[in-house]
DNA sequence: ACCTGAACACCGTTCAAGT
DNA sequence: ACCTGAACACCGTTCAAGT
């Protein structure tokens, strides 16, 4: 019976938990993260499917296992900066890596407990705030307040990039003035700033960093009020 | 054929959308939105699975559908105080509505488009700013900045409750001190706080509304230097 | 002892057959 | 014309039968 070269030059690699996750990241990268099933990985590498389960125990251990590959490219904190600078930079290296697999953010948030190198990587997080001069206390807030900011992404409730056409464009955004009237207003304000856009037309990049600083400024205040008070 | 009494009373009551959608948040609020499928919802209403798509195009549908009841109940938005207690009381109550259903949260955070409820909220919450003094710039960098914060959650990393007993929380705590330093350092001082803690004792509505003031102190900042300058 | 095909218990949704 | 049972094309995972 004859494989084909495909199937046996895949075969010749040992099945290993970083294939698998390697296959599975390239999978979601393509289709997105929802049609990311064990069966289709099974069939990516040509194996059968009980197969993976020999180096996951479970979709879910996989899906884990996903988002340690992501968080683990993350650079490590800057050694001898301030904390304000030190806890940026490593926001935006967060940043740049969960840009980089567009499902990425949605499977963290999806996920209930987090991962050992998540945890890690937040046991970080909170030792820069700390060694700072944050209070426990005030730390313990700041990283309350900081949430999924800290790991590089913001929940986006609104889509920016629809892909209808230009006609039918046209049409939603005059239904959209009548039931929307701010938001029409303020979307017609920022395509003026930018006739070139597509989607509604946000700077996602800024307005991550936008945020990102007003929350580091008003933790910086909280710190200089605290150590004034002690 | 005898049908069973709850049977017949079910099915005098005739099936429309709104019933599906009480029934579908019914078994969401006791089972969690995972185990939501077309096929319980049918059975809980004692119908044929085929019935419910008489009344919603489809599961994504009724997943929306079930986010407007729940968002539907947002208290109006108060006419005559400033932008911040406005935005702030309203902010609660969808707080309020949200923790009515724990799964709720989750499932705004995974619909990929908002309904028209969720943008007719959003709208509204736009029209609070620019009436407060807010320029349109400032405003959209303020949607963006506060995120799903407007709608009364935060995306949380940590579950708060885990439900191991005693003695390996105290072996996990002992694993952790080791690992995670800084967060063993910090869940310490939150438990010496308050001795009859579960979980790793965060008050989830102080910290929401820690957060929250951080970021509506930092935005009249910028109002208030946005007025002076112009 | 290891590997794996078939099977189990589900999905959301289509569609044709029945009334 | 309406309703619905069976079927389709999937799931993740168990398990027993085969090597």
């Amino acid at each position: 019976m004859a494989t084909t070269i495909e199937a046996e030059a895949r075969s010749r690699e040992p099945l290993t938990k970083e294939r698998i996750l390697r296959a599975a990241v390239a999978l979601a990268d393509e289709d997105g993260v929802d049609s990311l099933s064990m069966r289709r990985i099974a069939q990516e590498l040509g194996v059968v499917p009980m197969a993976l389960y020999k180096h996951v125990a479970s979709k879910d251990e996989m899906l884990d296992g996903m988002v340690d590959v992501v968080v683990g490219v993350i650079d490590a904190p800057l050694e001898d900066a301030d904390w304000r600078t030190t806890i940026r930079e490593r926001v935006l290296s967060a940043r740049r890596a969960l840009l980089r697999h567009p499902w990425a953010s949605r499977l963290i948030e999806s996920r209930t407990a987090p991962t050992p190198t998540v945890i890690g990587y937040m046991d970080s997080m909170i030792g820069i705030l700390l060694r700072g001069g944050f209070s426990i206390d005030l730390t313990h807030h700041a990283m309350h307040a900081m949430g999924s900011r800290l790991l590089g992404f913001s929940q986006e409730l609104f889509d920016d990039t629809p892909d209808d056409p230009p006609e039918i464009q046209a049409i939603a955004r005059q239904q959209m003035a009548e039931a929307y009237p701010n938001i029409s207003e303020m979307v017609a304000a920022i395509r003026h700033d930018d006739e070139t856009v597509v989607g509604l037309g946000c700077d996602d990049q800024f307005e991550f960093e936008f945020a990102l600083d007003l929350m580091l400024d008003g933790l910086e205040r909280l710190r200089e009020r605290e150590g004034g008070a002690e």
